[in-house]
DNA sequence: TATGAATGAGATTTCATTCAT
DNA sequence: AATGAATGAAATCTCATTCAT
């Protein structure tokens, strides 16, 4: 991916997160990633498209944290800990895409349609949880619960640390994993 | 309070939950509610007051709504579950008023000192708090942490039954209420 | 009609006829008529918008001259060559609005359908047509054929005459009228 | 002439035939003749440049249809039919060059310089012309009265049949044809 | 209180043209 | 002769806010 692209991108990211959709102009972003007003739009169609794009490569880098620590037999609740872990690792070691991840979440962006586009990039995460229900492990309840209790809980107490509310240690790290997962299993 | 203030916050409220901040207009806002654009400065000091308002307004009615069952020397439990069953059934409710709390809450008219304004109207709620942690039923954590066992999952339970993507029936309040019981308690 | 909507219709006129629609912007419209540039969007939705309500503006002003001489048991003589001389001085009077007319029949802008909004101030030249169509005094053809010998032969004569190219003095206006009507009728 | 040059100009007839010069932009040109945008800064200095490329262009090989069926002892009243014929023709068989033509002919690009520039090009006519006035059998008027009654009547014609609005079989031809020598002659 | 025309700054986007390769 | 990324000025349009009435 050219260069220019990834400085458009680095800019927006830093911008919005700082500054919000609204207040985030695309000379702000031009000036910010030193290049000029006009080529973003040869990288982007519209300001809308560049949302979207930056959007689309933080939920696909996030995905990737993940699969990298998986195995395809790992004890579940290994399984488990570990996308809890890497949720909070990446939600509090990149709080500007955290924060953009939660605007654009919470706007007139957001589609079911473009959400369902990172099923790949999820897909041993998904298998994971199908073992477990399989397993029998899991108390029986919509799939939607699942997310509240791992991505969810994850993005909203990392969001907290960022913002100084409450200090994300590893005590609580592990306090929040086993509260999860006494409330997802049987 | 004034008719027309009040339809100003009521159209502010359709549209943004609609549109978005960036969406919704000052002319929007008139139009919508049946007054001139010039008038909504009479009320309100500027769009970003306007929406301070609109946010502090739904902050205490929220409050409200959690203050009304509210017995002082309530059992523990009674008082978590209702607190837990206000929550779920305002932001479900409500979907407009929980759209405005979810965007305003991730933009930049966000701030600590905002939030602290509404402590009077959480007060009862509060209290029980530290009657719990005085009587030793909650884990040790951070008082956040207990914010988002409550109204941060509610909030996120009732965003995905809006959002179609569950349904929030008795059952499944009675699971989440049990387990975020669990969860905070020793 | 305000005045300002008038202005700023008076000054795209003047303006396109001298630098076409392409070299006409704006905010040099908004110069010329001396209001600024947001309020054209006040009277108007689009620059489209206002190049539309001219077209329609100037075809009706000139629907209006050709009415006003007509009497409905005016001789069919007599009323063709109202109906050219009054094309003739329009067209020769006003080398803006013709220059503006021909610039926009032959653009995008131009639709059959806009074209037949304007039927109505066209009624009694229609009724005309009809009578003498009706009386056998005119040759069987087709009826934008009658259009080329009236209204189009006198357009391109004035704006011969505006550009120099030709002088048309009562004489020429006398031979032009002679000809078209030798060559609609039997 | 080069291909690449050729392909430029037929995409640039095509594209302001259907959109108009201001909605004909370098770049569709570009993508439509299947060549860089920077090339055609090769063959043509300038936007401005290449409209005043082509319609030199047309009006040449309009004037070489028109001369190939010419010769010089031809009785005039061949001699104007073939003239009528080749114009009505052209401007039917050939709709983007027509819609271009008017559009160039109506747009600050024209000035009477560039017209001057054909001359050669239709000199048999211009001769044949004079030959017609030498001899005494037009009406005593301006030159471009005679320009009116074939080249304009003959494209405005055609126009007319192009949208739809008349059907130009052979009939309606000999009619015009008649009727125009009729206006023209003494 | 109330209107809505008016402002003017600024937003997004387009586009003719250039230039390193 | 050819590419297409890059520029930067300018275009259209929006919008929070003001103010005469």
């Amino acid at each position: 991916m050219s260069d220019k692209r990834h400085a458009i991108l680095d800019a927006t990211l830093t911008l919005v997160a700082q500054h919000g959709f609204h207040g985030t102009s695309m000379s702000m972003i031009a000036k910010a990633a030193g290049v000029s007003a006009g080529i973003i739009y040869h990288y982007f169609d519209s300001k809308d498209a560049l949302m979207i794009a930056l959007y689309s490569d933080i939920k696909r880098r996030l995905g990737h944290e993940i699969i990298a620590g998986f195995a395809d037999d790992m004890p579940l609740r290994d399984g488990f800990r570990w996308v809890m872990l890497t949720f909070l690792d990446f939600y509090t070691r990149r709080p500007h895409e955290t924060a953009f991840v939660e605007q654009f979440a919470n706007s007139p962006y957001m589609t079911p349609h473009l959400e369902a586009e990172f099923a790949d990039d999820y897909a041993p995460v998904m298998a994971l949880i199908e073992r477990a229900i399989h397993e029998g492990v899991l108390k029986p309840m919509p799939f939607e619960m699942i997310v509240i209790f791992t991505s969810d809980i994850a993005l909203t107490l990392a969001k907290k640390h960022t913002a100084g509310l409450l200090v994300l240690n590893d005590a609580l790290k592990n306090l929040v994993i086993r509260a999860c997962w006494d409330a997802l299993t049987i």
